[in-house]
DNA sequence: GTAGCCTTGAGG
DNA sequence: CCTCAAGGCTAC
């Protein structure tokens, strides 16, 4: 006797309620703004002010209430935003809190009856923060009741997140059967409670989620996770609870230099080999001078090389996790306490690496770091109250993934690393942190294993002399962030006027409490790093020795003999050569002080005294003021330390490598990414060496090494007088050179020039530093000046059997590389081929001036695209004689054998979109066709060229499908349905310089083809089928036209937005030509750089310089034009990975 | 803090 | 193996 029932319950409420008031209250700093309302307030206050945002929402009934507070302060801030929302059915109340901010979001939802509620409740806090989220649900229904209460709480740095959703359904069903009848009584209840805290660095992330599901009658109840289900009868009763509690990496502290008394007990210590009282070594603030056994025998030395560290690094920056086994040795070895090898057989480990950048308000995850803080003088109250309410180390078990422990030995299976910062850490008053001025920053792993967090060094654990870490090198913030804790970028906006003080305003906007007498301040961000430069550069000089973009060589001195110098110029002299020769075997004087050099430090030869110097300045980022008036000091041996600020100044000026200063600290290997110097000779050389003579001569704060002038030809190139000649068939005037735009050093015989990227920021022409060169030894200059020419691909290489001088060969082969056979554009294809010409032709010894002039001069075409002046009929001549010579050549050696050599040619002809009768008229042989083709892009006016690139694009296709250069283009009749996007930016462009982007492309196809599909190549079909069938052959598929939309809409967006970047700045042909050949000259190998570097700091001078010239209105049209290379490249990336098949329908259309 | 000397370690 | 630029150490 089954009975039957049906229950239905309909509760059904009508209320609209509509609240809409929106306050919004804007304070600069410092301020103090609060803005209360019911509904969405909003409060902006800027640094040092309080933001305060309320929002309270009331609903009643079937209605929606919304609040939303949203309090927005930079750092130092304290903006509070609390958003409430009641409401009976659906209740969502967000609360967002950037900065040292505290963000409470709460929900409270009740349904009755047939009710679905849910509940969400948001908080975000950011930075040193606390979010607080509250969702919750209470459902009762006498039938189906669903109730969600979703609760994301998300504090990022020292915050605490807390989220707590709570969920609670009750469906009471209650049937009645009569007779017969059956009943039956469903009652379904859902209560879910999610609850998300996430919180970064030393945070504490709280998720609680409670989720009770009560089901009467009929019903079956089924409970996951800790949550309570009670199930009475038959009824159906899920309750699902999620709580997810997220912290993520770390910021460490590492005390890398004890304090002078713990030092001299550490090595004490450590000869007893007592290195486990080390523990408490560094526990500052507490005694530690007596031996703590807890941790005895939880010696874990890690040792990585530097590479593997570095690999780790970046990996861990650029991926997400990354895992690999780590060597452990059970035992440190080394007396020294620089754990070297250990006795015992190491044990793999496998490691596991897991990076998590803080997740902002808008769920994208933040690689800039924005918003940070660091540094304990940079701290608010607040942020001290929380770190001091972690009592460190509480993260161990907050990791997302603990650690595994479950090898019998006890050591760990898993670990879990991130990449934390050694943290400048003054005044860390909970720490208790004595010497807070040796803790530094540096970019180290960390391994959490069951022993605590520990710290990957080439050191070992010698480091932070201990297993565990100690309390001195605890973790006192996860972090995941790149950068590292990072001070908020300013609008810098300001004046320019006294830069000394800028940097200190722009301090003092983080700091809240620090002493104003400190000289020591931190610069962590790329912009503090300029900042720190400016503060000694000052606008006087341009700093050499960055390497932020360019690979830089380094700037050696090397003291010469035989000169005099007066008042103005300060040298060696010869009484000065005495003092030197008092040790011959260190001939080299020092950069700086003149006092004896030792060797090549941070890319320039200087004594110890600077070397040190430099490295405890940049390490500490120590901000000197000098001790005279003018910051104009003398610095010599004897009044090196007078003033350490004109000292460092001009540690900058000679171009000392800050980026040589390493952060990790690690000691002893070799260079390699960023900094690398050329070869340095010395010692052997020291004859030679004392025949020279460097002068530095001072000139408007600047100091400068005069050149060597015994050649005619380097200076030809050099200092290319300012050419007032405007094109042919312009009528602007274009001046150009390269004076002031080249730096030579001369270290010993060895010329090291390079122009470095950063010079092109100089506002005038800048310093002209050479090297000077005694004239018994213009041989050597004029090999210098050779090995200039051949860099720059203007001269042929010579056999290195036949040059006796020490010019790294090896690197000037491999400059033959450069722009080979998949970098090769526009004019880059020139210097490509010239280079792969020099490079195959080893054995042409001899070569006459007019050569090199006629290469000077086509270099210019180069460069410029025009003639520089206006005489063309002669210059033309000469010019197209160097050229004829030039092509000529690599003709010759292309009919011989070397088909692969054509190509950076005949792609350079098949880029030039001339018109068809121009074209033609050329074309009576394959030969003349490169010739003037070629010719005639690099020659040819801008005006021309654009004249040529906007006509037809079927041209330009069938200049691509030519069959002289072995393309398998598709003809401009297989080609159809043009792609929109790009059509209507032709129609709209109304100038051409889409004509060149195209251009480019069409270039970019052809090589992608070239070095890609050379199968296709090779079966050198004469006449394409067709699109299908090519599209087929490629990528063994049909083709669509739809898949051709979808496959190039991510190649279309970047073009499209760059194309139009161009055309909204009337990008000119020359731009851009200079632009891709800084791009494409990116993309050699290391064993180019000094090449590439040189070619294209060249490039980014002429570029500045022509758009100077040419657009003196546009002050910032330079650097805007420099801003595009990242686009630009992520655009020819694209293509250059893509179907590039495509281009040419776009070129059709 | 300075600077002379030592150790380190990647590359050749 | 050697070189040589890093960093560390420590007397001053
Ligand atoms: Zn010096
Ligand atoms: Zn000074």
């Amino acid at each position: 006797m089954t009975p039957t029932a049906t229950a239905t319950a309909v509760a059904t409420a009508t209320a609209t309620v509509t609240a809409t008031v929106t306050a919004t209250a804007t304070a600069t700093a410092p301020a103090t703004i609060s803005a209360t309302d019911n509904m969405t307030p909003t409060a902006h206050a800027t640094a040092g002010a309080t933001a305060t945002a309320t929002a309270t929402a009331t609903a009643t009934a079937t209605a929606t209430a919304t609040a939303t507070a949203t309090a927005h302060a930079t750092a130092g801030a304290t903006p509070t935003a609390s958003a409430t929302a009641t409401v009976t059915a659906t209740d969502t109340a967000t609360a967002t809190a950037i900065d040292a901010s505290t963000a409470t979001a709460t929900a409270t939802v009740t349904a009755t009856a047939t009710a679905t509620a849910t509940s969400t409740a948001t908080a975000t806090a950011t930075d040193t923060s606390t979010a607080t989220a509250t969702a919750t649900v209470t459902v009762t229904a006498t039938d189906t009741a669903n109730a969600t209460a979703t609760a994301t709480a998300t504090a990022t740095d020292a915050s605490t997140a807390t989220a707590t959703a709570t969920a609670t359904s009750t469906a009471t069903a209650t049937d009645t059967a009569t007779d017969t009848s059956t009943a039956t009584a469903t009652v379904t209840v859902t209560a879910t409670a999610t609850a998300t805290a996430t919180a970064t660095d030393t945070d504490t992330a709280t998720a609680t989620a409670t989720a009770t599901a009560t089901a009467t009658d009929t019903s079956t109840a089924t409970a996951t996770d800790t949550e309570t289900a009670t199930v009475t009868d038959n009824a159906t009763a899920t309750a699902t609870a999620t709580a997810t509690a997220t912290v993520m990496l770390l910021l460490l502290r590492l005390p890398l230099r004890l304090p002078l008394p713990l030092r001299l007990l550490l090595r004490l210590l450590l000869r007893l080999r007592l290195r486990l009282l080390l523990i408490n070594m560094t526990s500052v603030g507490s005694d530690h001078h007596h031996g703590n056994d807890d941790r005895k025998g939880s010696f874990l030395d890690f040792k990585l090389k530097r590479r593997r560290v570095s690999e780790i690094v970046s990996s861990v920056e650029s991926e997400l996790t990354v895992a690999f086994d780590l060597e452990v040795h059970s035992n440190m070895s080394s007396e020294s306490g620089y754990g070297s090898q250990s006795e015992g057989t190491p044990t793999r480990v496998p490691v596991l690496i897991s990076k998590g950048n803080q997740k902002l308000s808008n769920g994208e995850e933040d690689l800039n770091g924005n918003g940070f803080i660091f540094g304990m003088e940079n701290l608010d109250g607040i942020t001290k109250a929380h770190i001091a309410k972690m009592k460190m180390p509480q993260f161990g078990n907050q990791l997302v993934m603990p650690p595994v422990h479950s090898r019998a030995d006890g050591t760990p299976t898993n670990m879990h690393m991130g990449v934390a910062y050694l943290g400048l850490m003054k005044n860390v008053a909970q720490q208790g942190l004595q010497d807070g001025k040796d803790l530094k920053m540096g970019l180290i792993p960390i391994v959490s294993s069951k022993k605590g967090m520990i710290p990957l060094t080439t050191q070992g654990l010698s480091a932070c002399t201990g297993s565990d870490m100690p309390k001195g090198v605890q973790p006192l913030f996860f972090t995941s962030m790149p950068n590292g804790f990072m001070v908020k970028p300013n609008d810098t906006s300001s004046e320019n006027g006294k830069k000394s003080h800028q940097m200190e305003s722009t301090l003092g906007k983080h700091k809240l409490s620090q002493p104003d007498s400190k000289p020591c301040k931190k610069f962590l961000t790329k912009e503090s790093e300029s900042e720190f430069i400016e503060h000694y550069t000052n606008g006087m000089f341009e700093y050499l020795g960055h390497l932020g973009r360019s690979q830089s060589s380094h700037a050696c001195y090397v003291s010469k003999s035989g000169s005099s110098f007066d008042t103005e110029r300060k040298s060696v002299t010869k009484e000065n050569i005495a003092d030197l020769t008092y040790d011959n075997k260190y001939p080299m004087v020092c950069g700086i002080c003149n006092d004896r050099a030792t060797g090549l430090h941070y890319g320039i030869i200087t004594c110890e005294g600077c070397k040190g110097f430099f490295k405890r300045t940049v390490q500490n980022r120590r901000v000197y003021t000098c001790a005279g008036s003018d910051g104009e000091c003398e610095i010599n041996k004897t009044q090196r330390n007078r003033c350490q600020y004109c000292r460092f100044k001009k540690c900058l000026q000679a171009g000392m490598v800050l980026a040589a200063v390493r952060e990790d600290r690690m000691p002893g290997g070799r260079n390699s990414g960023e900094v690398k110097y050329k070869k340095h000779r010395r010692r052997d050389e020291t004859k030679v060496s004392k025949e020279k003579v460097a002068y530095i001569h001072r000139q408007d704060h600047q100091i400068k090494v005069e050149p060597v002038r015994s050649h005619v030809r380097y200076e030809n190139v050099l200092h290319v007088p300012h050419y007032g000649a405007s094109r042919p068939g312009g009528n602007r005037a274009m001046s150009v050179g390269f004076l002031g735009s080249h730096v030579s050093y001369s270290s010993n015989g060895l010329t090291n020039d390079y122009t470095p990227l950063s010079q092109m920021h100089m506002d005038t022409m800048g310093p002209c530093m050479t090297s000077s060169t005694d004239n018994r030894y213009q041989g050597r200059a004029q090999s210098m000046d050779t090995d200039l020419l051949v860099s720059s691909g203007l001269y042929p290489r010579m056999d290195p059997r036949i040059r006796n001088n020490d010019i790294d060969l090896q690197s000037w082969y491999n400059a033959g590389h450069i722009a080979s056979d998949s970098a090769c554009a526009m004019q880059g294809d020139f210097i490509s081929a010239s280079l792969r010409y020099q490079k195959d032709t080893p054995s042409q010894q001899s070569f006459n001036e007019d050569i090199q002039q006629r290469k000077l001069e086509l270099f210019e075409n180069t460069l410029y695209g025009y003639k520089p002046n206006n005489n063309q009929s002669s210059d033309s001549q000469s010019s197209e004689n160097a050229f004829t010579y030039f092509v000529n050549n690599i003709q010759e050696r292309n009919e011989e054998k070397s088909e692969k050599a054509l190509f950076p040619i005949s792609n350079t002809c098949n880029k030039c979109s001339h018109d068809k009768t121009r074209f033609c008229r050329c074309s009576n042989s394959q030969k003349e066709d490169h010739h003037s083709v070629l010719r005639h892009t690099l020659t040819c006016p801008e005006e021309e060229a654009e004249k040529l690139f906007a006509q037809s694009s079927s041209q330009i296709t069938s200049c691509l499908t030519d069959k002289q250069s072995q393309k398998l283009f598709l003809t401009s009749e297989s080609l159809s349905s043009p792609i929109p996007l790009i059509g209507d930016l032709m129609r709209n462009s109304d100038r051409s310089s889409f004509g060149t982007f195209v251009q480019s492309m069409a270039r970019v196809i052809a090589l992608d083809y070239n070095c890609s599909s050379s199968n296709l190549r090779d079966q050198r079909r004469d006449d394409v089928a067709g699109r299908d069938y090519y599209l087929e052959h490629l990528f063994k598929r049909e083709f669509t036209e739809s898949k051709l939309d979808a496959e190039l809409g991510e190649i279309m967006r970047h073009i499209t937005t760059l194309m139009q970047a161009f055309v909204n700045m009337n990008l000119t042909l020359q731009e851009y030509v200079c632009l891709q050949v800084i791009l494409l000259l990116n993309q050699g190998e290391d064993s180019e750089v000094e090449v590439v570097s040189k070619l294209q700091d060249r490039y980014c001078i002429a570029l500045k310089e022509f758009v100077n010239e040419t657009s003196p209105g546009q002050l910032k049209r330079f650097s805007k034009l420099i801003q595009c290379l990242p686009q630009v490249q992520t655009a020819a990336a694209l293509l250059m990975n893509s179907k590039m098949i495509y281009i040419p329908f776009f070129l059709n259309s």
